[in-house]
RNA sequence: CGGGGAGUAGCGCAGCCUGGUAGCGCAUCUGUUUUGGGAACAGAGGGUCGCAGGUUCAAAUCCUGUCUCCCCGACCA
């Protein structure tokens, strides 16, 4: 993308009531806008680093054999009566009529959507297990949204959700979900804290959500420091599910004794078991050997538009944000210091057609602006590496590199650069194996 | 939902107390000079002061109502 074709608009000024860091950089950027309380627009900078999100996401679920599907924001009133949480769910959802008087919502969540799903195609214990899940926007009319996207009433969410025959398999299926968000947070360059959880709305047996410390955090949790010393993904199973770590809210938390510490922090995820609540209401059941049995489920969230927010959080500096790699909106910013030098445009050209056929997303800044202001803009973004052409080109023929997270700069003959930059492309090149 | 603020140019704000021709910075447009860390000079455009009603010769300013947004607390990805 050249910026000149790009739709862009970074901010000097935001109102001085924005306070979240993160919220501040995307609006800065041009990320995010607002179009009322709690509901934003994603501007194409944002926008992209939300699709490499998703695809992360995708592509592990995909791998796990997990079949995407895409059910309707809209739902009918009437499958949330049969679980008797059209009212208990309280204020919260958000309540519609159609023009025919016919009671509509817009879903905070599909545990009831899914299981008519299942009750339709699930006839044999031969269709189980079954796995499915999406990726759409929510709607949870919060009390007080706040914090740009991280508390937003619209937001995007991945949820999945489990059919199994038993509930030992169920639990299995758990577990493996568990394990798979412990990967994909990890792919997403996000340290991520496990913690038992109570299970709220959604009800079951077994819940824990996924959480990365982070001081302006939300939330709070108590874990023993043992467990950050811990490589999660090689844990056995049975002490991956009696982590010893708590939402503060949990029932039976104890702080201070056995060594648990409390952090604020930022909830991206959360996992419930919840077994037959839903499939036996629905009378969602298979035949099988013993019978008819109702399928044990589970249901399997990540809070997909609050992750850009919680990433910058964590990873920004005074200048601005400062991406990890796989997640930035670009990988590559090539800066023109000299849009009006004949030499410069050329080169500046040849390596953004050349950078583009390796299939990397590269931002060429062709803007006629000073050089300040290009470099404020390429920091402010985040993009990882930046490479300068000006009058060290003309001269020498030399590049200027910089990585945005090392602050120093490197210079690069034009003949090495190919080279030189051949490891920077191997390096983020994405292995999903697990 | 309780408590507290704010709506004035695209964005950020001042003006309001004490009524009298609507201002500043950034951005935008034109021109010239600039280009290795948010450039300089000169000029220009842009507003029914959130909305409705009231007081007054006169309202951004005072009064009443209303809508919206934001901030501090209990719920949630």
């Amino acid at each position: 993308m050249k910026y000149s074709n790009f739709f862009i608009s970074t901010q000097k000024d935001v109102s001085k009531d924005v306070k979240l860091i993160s919220h501040l950089f995307m609006l800065k950027s041009g990320m995010i806008r607002q179009e009322t309380s709690g509901i934003y627009s994603w501007l194409p900078i944002g926008f992209r680093v939300l699709k490499k999100v998703i695809k992360i996401i995708e592509e592990i679920h995909d791998r796990h054999n997990i079949n995407q599907i895409l059910m309707p924001t809209i739902q009918s009133a009437d499958i949330w009566k049969i679980s008797n949480r059209y009212e208990s769910y309280g204020k919260e959802m958000l309540k519609i009529t159609d023009r025919n008087e016919k009671e509509l919502l817009y879903g905070p969540t599909n545990e009831e959507m899914i299981t008519a799903i299942g009750k339709h195609y699930l006839k044999s214990y031969k269709d189980l297990p079954l796995n499915l899940y999406h990726i759409q926007s929510k709607f949870r009319d919060e009390i007080r949204p706040r914090f740009g996207v991280m508390r937003a009433r619209e937001f995007l969410m991945k949820d999945a959700y489990s059919f199994d025959l038993t509930e030992e398999d169920c639990l299995t299926t758990y577990i493996n979900y568990f394990k798979m968000y412990l990967f994909i947070f990890k792919k997403l360059g996000i340290p991520i804290i496990p913690v038992k959880a109570p299970s709220g709305e959604i009800g079951g047996s077994l819940s824990h959500e996924f959480h990365m410390i982070v001081d302006s955090g939300e939330s709070e949790i108590c874990f023993s420091d043992e467990l950050l010393k811990k490589n999660l993904l090689d844990i056995s199973d049975s002490e991956l599910i009696n982590i010893r770590s708590y939402t503060s809210d949990f029932d039976k938390i104890e702080v201070g004794k056995d060594k648990l510490i409390k952090k604020k922090s930022i909830e991206l995820g959360h996992i419930f078991l919840f077994g037959q609540k839903y499939s036996k209401p629905f009378d969602l059941h298979v035949d099988s050997k013993n019978g008819k049995v109702f399928p044990y489920m589970g249901s399997y969230g990540i809070g997909v538009s609050r992750i850009p927010a919680a990433v910058i959080e964590k990873f920004h500096d005074e200048k601005g944000i400062v991406w990890p790699k796989e997640i930035s909106p670009f990988q590559i910013i090539i800066i023109n210091l000299l849009t009006k030098d004949k030499v410069c445009c050329n080169y500046t050209d040849y390596l953004y057609e050349h950078l583009k056929n390796n299939r990397l997303d590269i931002l060429l800044d062709d803007r006629d602006e000073s050089a300040g202001k290009k470099f404020a803009d390429a920091d402010l973004s985040g993009i990882p590496l930046k490479l300068i052409i000006g009058k060290n080109f003309l001269n020498e023929n030399l590049i200027g590199v910089s990585f945005r997270n090392l602050n120093k700069e490197e210079l690069i003959h034009k003949s090495e650069i190919e080279s030189y930059l051949n490891k920077f492309i191997k390096n983020i090149t994405h292995d999903y194996k697990i």
